[in-house]
DNA sequence: TAGATTGTTAATCGATTAACAATC
DNA sequence: TAGATTGTTAATCGATTAACAATC
């Protein structure tokens, strides 16, 4: 029977990733079963079965579905196979927090070059990587075909930075500054906003607070 | 007519943080539309006045909201009118970010002490702050009675850390490790993956790539 | 007054959960 | 074979969107 890879939705799409986690750490394991995975990350065992089938790897009854296929399914559904390089624009704190993060490479994801506006921060070196000057971003990006950026610069700056990013053809834009970007309409944007989880958090404490 | 405030859907929740960035920027404006707030943040307007109606805030036809009381009101529904004091467990990339973010005292969240387990991060001190012992978080957790821990040690190392945490009394945890923690039910915990972000990212940007 | 805007009730849409036949 | 597990179709649940009366 031959795979075919389906369309998820948003949520099963966000659920992917964790289930890559928990797979490469089964190395070894040749197959594993909707149940035990639902069982470790708490989830249903017909959800599981649900996400795993938009990779278009099929499980065999009583067995499950082999480990192997499945994490090389979602690492490609993902595009997580071959790396995006990306621009980062802002090296403060949480930029700094990306530049050093090394487990993005697990996450397909590599950041080429970073760059600030603040002369304190230009020249520095972060993580073995040197910060230049913002203004140096879309001729570095049009020179390397760099389609992907992520801003985390303050919400004030923001929107100039997208405005350079996608002048320069980035395409994909991870945006952790807390504002709506007006962006060309070939152009994707996901908003990361850590308020919005400490909103839910805040409000579940909230009982016996 | 009372103010009644109303328990809010999870993703009205998650969007309150975006109204209340929004409605602290028009310092000094008296009133606001949910069509203005929609349109500057790219929502349906009928939407935000879904939303708007979980904090009890009335508006009147033909001029909007009141700015003022509605700040106060989310803030208040989210419980950011006085600060959480909270722990935060590993001081690394994603630690250190965190604990020199100030935004943080915007969202009614202090962080009032770092731990590590490293001997090379111990004793060191990030934006003012010295990263103490993990081994010292139970005892002055009980000590200050600190109700609330953040979580941004490794994968591996999390769930240990939950428990030192939920045993010293801490009742709510931002988590940062791409784990399902195990906690005692009347525990809250709020998982904020970035890898989910990115896989969303990734799908949108498949298009093309 | 006329028109813009609120707030509520109803309709739609999409995701999760349930039921169950297929099958190893 | 019997039983566990998959994968699909149907039912439920919840959030978003639409419609519209109320009102300033």
């Amino acid at each position: 029977m031959p795979n075919r890879p389906r369309v998820g939705s948003l949520p099963s799409v966000r659920r992917l990733p964790s289930y890559l986690h928990l797979l490469r750490e089964l190395d070894g394991v040749e197959s594993v079963s909707s149940t035990y995975i639902a069982s470790k990350l708490r989830l249903d065992s017909i959800q599981v079965r649900k996400d795993l089938a938009i990779t278009g790897v099929l499980g065999k009854p009583k067995v499950g579905y082999p480990v192997k296929a499945l994490i090389l399914s979602i690492e490609a559904y993902l595009g997580w196979d071959n790396a995006a390089e990306a621009f980062l624009a802002g090296a403060g704190n949480l930029g700094s927090a990306l530049l050093g993060y090394d487990g993005f490479a697990r996450h397909g994801l590599s950041i080429i070059a970073a760059f600030d506006a603040n002369p304190d921060i230009v020249g520095r070196t972060i993580n073995g990587k040197q910060v230049l000057h913002i203004d140096r971003l879309p001729g570095l990006a049009k020179r390397m075909h760099v389609r992907m950026g992520i801003i985390a610069v303050t919400a004030p700056a923001a929107q100039r930075v997208a405005d350079l990013m996608t002048q320069a053809g980035i395409r994909a834009i991870w945006n952790f500054a807390p504002v709506s970007l007006s962006v060309p309409e070939d152009v994707v944007v996901q908003d990361e906003d850590l308020a919005s989880g400490f909103a839910v958090l805040s409000v579940k404490a909230a009982k016996w607070r």
